[in-house]
DNA sequence: ACTGAACTTATAGAT
DNA sequence: ATCTATCCAGTTCAGT
């Protein structure tokens, strides 16, 4: 008896074995023939899929090869390759290989520098429209420009323009506000911060980035647009209030896009050896973007020069988030793979050796942390089963929510996210809920269920402009937007 | 201290 | 209704 159950264990592992052989396989030989040629091939064993995008469109290849990334400098390339400058990139030669190899193959593909949007688009009609949507936002806003300063020209990011608290128990989720937009699994999901429109963007696991204009219903392709500029996981999309045809994307793939709806590419912006596993810009210095890169390393990006301004090892492991706190621009905070969040003075954060204004310690991994809008709190998401709320003047209080946090493999980590003021946080569950934590109360005051909530939402993001307004995306490409009247 | 393997978990799409 | 592929997250444990 004894014998035969360690024979059974002893095949199941043997079994493991063999496929994670065969994985390991797969693996090597794309990025054999990634190095060999940029035109990726298709996996050559049976695992290979079609995919539907949604129930009514046609299958997709969703087959993301998986591509060595190796940055401009590796491949003696000169960095950039000016392709912050859209203007002085018809790079023929480049641009051209890249056409040839997008139109093979409806993957992700490896290139290297502006990626036409047409290339990228993955639809069955024009994304004509979508494009001079976003373009029709840049018109209204270059109006109110030149009215104001340009010269100060997006001082701020997301500026909240409303008062009042939101009414939970009005917040609903109506069937037309639910959509599969792309597929695979979302890594992250923002409103354009545009008071008229309701239009998310989402970037999933796939290097895919999908646009969403909810109320264009009943619409040709229901106004889903899903492009594929990227090779990996979608690490964070940034949208800007100053420029809203402009839209930056970073990857696990270690690149970082600009998608520019006039010129219609995805440029390069830059492009490193380690995967890019966060986005964010300083909101009183839209020129300087903050990503997280490999193990522990933050790089600030000057969008001006065209170049790394600053880079700093500041955590023992990946860094998740990044996040400034609207009081004070120049504090910033980090959350960690490392099990800490750390708050860190901008001015005092020198090259050599950083040091953290404050460090809170959780038990495991830390997935996030964000501050509220105020300023005056920050809400860190871990595995550890808590939530950390982090306030006082000087952030010297802390407290802690229990919270279940695990996941799993397939589900992106919770990160509890901040509504439209500093009274609620919102944060998935794995019962297919909302809970939403009241910060006066530090524990979960009421919980969002829908039965059209099929999916687990892990990913949110609270409406700039519009009170009441919350998307959560699922781990199948969903998007749930739940409204409040 | 490091490496690699096992194990957990939910979902969409195929059967 | 049931089955299965997913496959770079995070942790624990076993072995260096």
């Amino acid at each position: 008896m004894a014998t035969q159950k360690l024979t059974e264990y002893e095949i199941k592992r043997l079994e493991n074995i063999r496929r994670n052989d065969e994985m390991l396989a797969a693996l090597q030989l794309h990025a054999k023939a990634s190095l060999l040629s940029n035109a990726s091939k298709r996996q050559r064993d049976g695992s290979a899929k079609s995919y539907k995008v949604s129930p009514a469109k046609k299958p997709k290849e969703t087959e993301t090869p998986t591509v060595i990334r190796r940055s401009l400098r590796t491949r003696g390339m000169p960095p950039d390759s000016n392709c912050l400058d859209a203007d002085s990139n018809e790079n023929s030669d480049k641009t051209t290989l890249n056409q040839a190899s997008i139109s093979r193959e409806k993957t992700s593909p490896c290139v290297l520098g502006p990626l036409k949007m047409r290339d990228a688009y993955d639809g069955t009609g024009s994304d004509r429209a979508f494009i001079d949507t976003l373009l029709s936002f840049e018109r209204e806003t270059e109006i109110g420009k030149v009215k104001s300063d340009n010269l100060n020209c997006g001082i701020k990011i997301e500026k909240r323009e409303f008062e009042g608290r939101v009414d939970l128990e009005s917040m609903s989720l109506e069937p037309e506000n639910i959509a599969r937009i792309m597929p695979g699994r979302i890594m992250t999901v923002r409103f354009l911060p545009q008071s008229d429109v309701n239009i998310v963007a989402a970037g999933n696991k796939l290097g895919n980035v999908a646009f969403w204009n909810v109320d264009s219903k009943g619409e040709k392709d229901n106004g889903i647009f899903l492009y594929r500029p990227h090779t990996g996981p979608i690490s964070g999309i940034l949208f800007q209030q100053s420029c809203l045809s402009k839209i930056f994307t970073s990857c696990y793939d270690g690149y970082l896009r600009l998608m520019d709806a006039e010129k219609e590419v995805f440029n390069l912006v830059h492009s490193c050896d380690d995967a890019i596993f966060c986005l964010s810009q300083h909101p009183n210095d839209v020129k300087s973007l903050y990503f997280g890169e490999g193990r522990g390393g933050l790089s600030v990006w000057d969008d001006r020069t065209g170049s790394v301004s600053s880079q700093w090892t500041l955590h023992e492991d990946r860094i998740n988030t990044i996040d400034f706190n609207p009081q004070n621009p120049n504090i910033m905070a980090t959350s960690s793979s490392d099990a800490t969040v750390c708050l860190w003075d901008l001015r005092k954060v020198d090259a050599g050796k950083p040091k953290s204004l404050k460090i809170v310690n959780h038990e495991r991994a830390v997935h996030s942390a964000y501050f509220s809008p105020s300023g005056s709190s920050l809400a860190s998401t871990s595995f550890d089963d808590t939530i950390g709320i982090l306030s006082g003047v000087n952030f010297e209080d802390t407290s802690r929510v229990q919270h279940s946090n695990q996941t799993g493999r397939w589900i992106s980590s919770f990160r509890a996210t901040w509504g439209w003021d500093d009274s609620f946080v919102y944060v998935g569950n794995m019962k297919r809920g909302v809970d939403i934590i009241s910060l006066d109360q530090r524990r979960v005051i009421k919980t969002l269920q829908s039965p059209h909530m099929t999916a687990i939402p892990c990913r949110f993001h609270a409406h700039p402009c519009r009170v009441g307004m919350l998307a959560g995306a699922t781990a199948g490409g969903q998007v749930y937007i739940w409204t409040s009247s």
